[in-house]
Formats: C-alpha cells, sequence, structure tokens
DNA sequence: CAAGATTGATCAGTCAATCTTT
DNA sequence: AAAGATTGACTGATCAATCTTG
C-alpha cells in the first residue's frame, strides 16, 4: 500500500536534503572565520535590518525566520549580552519587546554580507541557470504554500 | 562591486533554506512522537539497511550522510546503547569498525519508513508537478556537482 | 484564561585533542 | 606520519514549566 520514491524522487529529495545541510555548514563556517557570526546570527541580523525602521518584535522575527519561541528567545539573550542586538520595551504592549540592532550590530553585518552573497553565489547559485534559478523559486513558493494550508491532523 | 541577490535569487535562496528546515522540523517530530527515533537516526538506519551487507565503516557511513566523523561517532555509540545499532570489529583492517542493524534496529525502521515516507509525499512531493520533481532532481546534483570540484581556497 | 516572552534542564552537534593501527 | 575512529568540553536547540500583561 505504501507509495515508496522511485528513484528520481528519491534522487531528488535526498538530494535536496544533502544539498541544504552542506550549503548551510559551509555558509557557516565561512561566517564565523571571517566574521565571528554564526549563519544564524546573520539571518537574525539580515531581518531585524530589513525591518522598517530597524526592529522588530520577538513575534514577528519568530515569523520571518520561522524558529520556535525558546530558540530565538536564548539567541537574542546571548546576541544582546555580545552587543550585537539592543532589547526595548514595547509602548503600546507591556507584554512585548522590540530588538534593534546595536551600531556594532549593524556595522558587522555590513561587513558580512559582501562576502556571504558572494559565496552563496560561488557555492550554489552561480552553478544554476537563470531558468533553474526560476524553477526554484517556483518550487520553494509552491511547497511553503502547501505546508502551510493543510489539514489540522 | 558586490553582485547582490535580485529579488526572484533571494526568493530561491530564502525560500529554499525555509523550506528545508520546515519540512526537517516537521518530519522530525512525526518520527519522535509516532516510532520514538529522530530524523538522523532515521537517516542512519535507512543507509544500514540499505547497505550490500546490512552494514557499513564508520567511514563510508560518513560519506553517504555528509556528518562530520564525531557527530557520527556519538551518534553510533547512542544508538548502540538504544540497541538500534550493533558495533563490530573490522576482520581486515582492525582500526576500523563496522556497525549493523540490530533485529530492533530493523524492525524500528521497517514501522516508521512507511508512515515516513507518506509525510514525505503529503508534506512536499505531493505539492509538485512531475515536472517539478524532475527539475528538482536535475538542479540538487547540478549544485552538489558544483559543491564538490571547487578550488581549495 | 490566552498571548508574549523567558528560564532551566536536557540532548544533539562541533571543535580540538587523543588513541590505535597501518 | 597518516588513516580510522573515539572522547571531553563547549555551544546551540528543544521541551516543559513559568512569569507577566491583556
Amino acid at each position: 500500500m505504501t507509495r515508496w520514491l522511485d528513484e528520481q524522487e528519491q534522487l531528488a529529495w535526498i538530494g535536496l536534503l544533502r544539498l541544504t545541510s552542506r550549503l548551510r555548514a559551509e555558509l557557516h563556517r565561512q561566517l564565523v572565520e571571517d566574521h565571528g557570526i554564526s549563519l544564524a546570527d546573520y539571518e537574525l541580523l539580515a531581518r531585524l535590518n530589513a525591518a522598517p525602521l530597524g526592529g522588530l518584535r520577538v513575534r514577528d522575527l519568530m515569523e520571518t525566520l520561522d524558529w520556535e519561541q525558546s530558540r530565538l528567545s536564548h539567541h537574542l539573550a546571548r546576541m544582546e549580552k555580545r552587543g550585537l542586538v539592543e532589547r526595548r520595551e514595547c509602548t503600546k504592549d507591556r507584554r512585548g519587546f522590540v530588538f534593534v540592532l546595536t551600531e556594532t550590530g549593524r556595522s558587522t553585518l555590513e561587513r558580512a554580507a559582501p562576502s556571504h552573497v558572494e559565496h552563496v553565489r560561488r557555492l550554489f547559485l552561480d552553478h544554476l541557470t537563470p531558468e533553474q534559478v526560476m524553477h526554484l523559486r517556483d518550487l520553494t513558493s509552491t511547497a511553503m504554500a502547501g505546508l502551510s494550508d493543510r489539514p489540522v491532523g
């Protein structure tokens, strides 16, 4: 009864898992060695930087990063200690906090970004045709949508 | 000078990272809840099971899983304690070890596999067209090749 | 009580050092 | 010395419990 994966499906699926874990590992190493921040740090800094007013609530960060609440909370606490982000109390809703980049956080991101993006290209995007990039964009957006609106069970 | 990612490239790249981390998380949770094993456990059991004689050396597991040596070593030690795999000394090369599935390991895998594969389909593959699956297979294989034979620096 | 978020315990992954056999 | 693999210490992620405000 089980609809097992045929060889092509297996190649696609296992390949996807292996590819992304290798890419993450390489990009992580590069960031740690060259800029002293982890890939997770980078992603968080980048989201804060892209935010309209340079700050986001924990709730919003959770959604854009797709992290668990406690992971985010622990991570923000560590980054705060390291002086990369700053915590501010929420004016409207005193349950929440807004996190903003510090000057150190912003300059670290600005120094790291060019080489990081260059690595993303060299390790990955440069090996694809423009059509493949467009296919990938469609595929990820379709698949993410499929993941979100599936039945509760 | 930096070749920044345009909007389409960003959607493809960020989408890929988010998609795979969500898929991993969901599949992991399902395996833990339903079968008491992690996604990492599953992958390791599956590789051992697919091996010609039901066993593999640590070195070979490292390559097919793309894990660090010490991660694999720690993981194998834990799985050995839980009775999922069994360690055997290598006859030809006494530096190495061969790991094989125990009866428990094999039956755990056999119970977990159908629902796991079903989840991979429902969460991911079912949302794609057959063409998209073939594109993904090509893309991952191209990208993995590109990752491997890049210059040393 | 629900929503926003933190805390502490525990477990998995990584790095550097080590041990044994070739 | 190099290859195959393990170990211990440290960092990061997850789970359940908790705290505070709405």
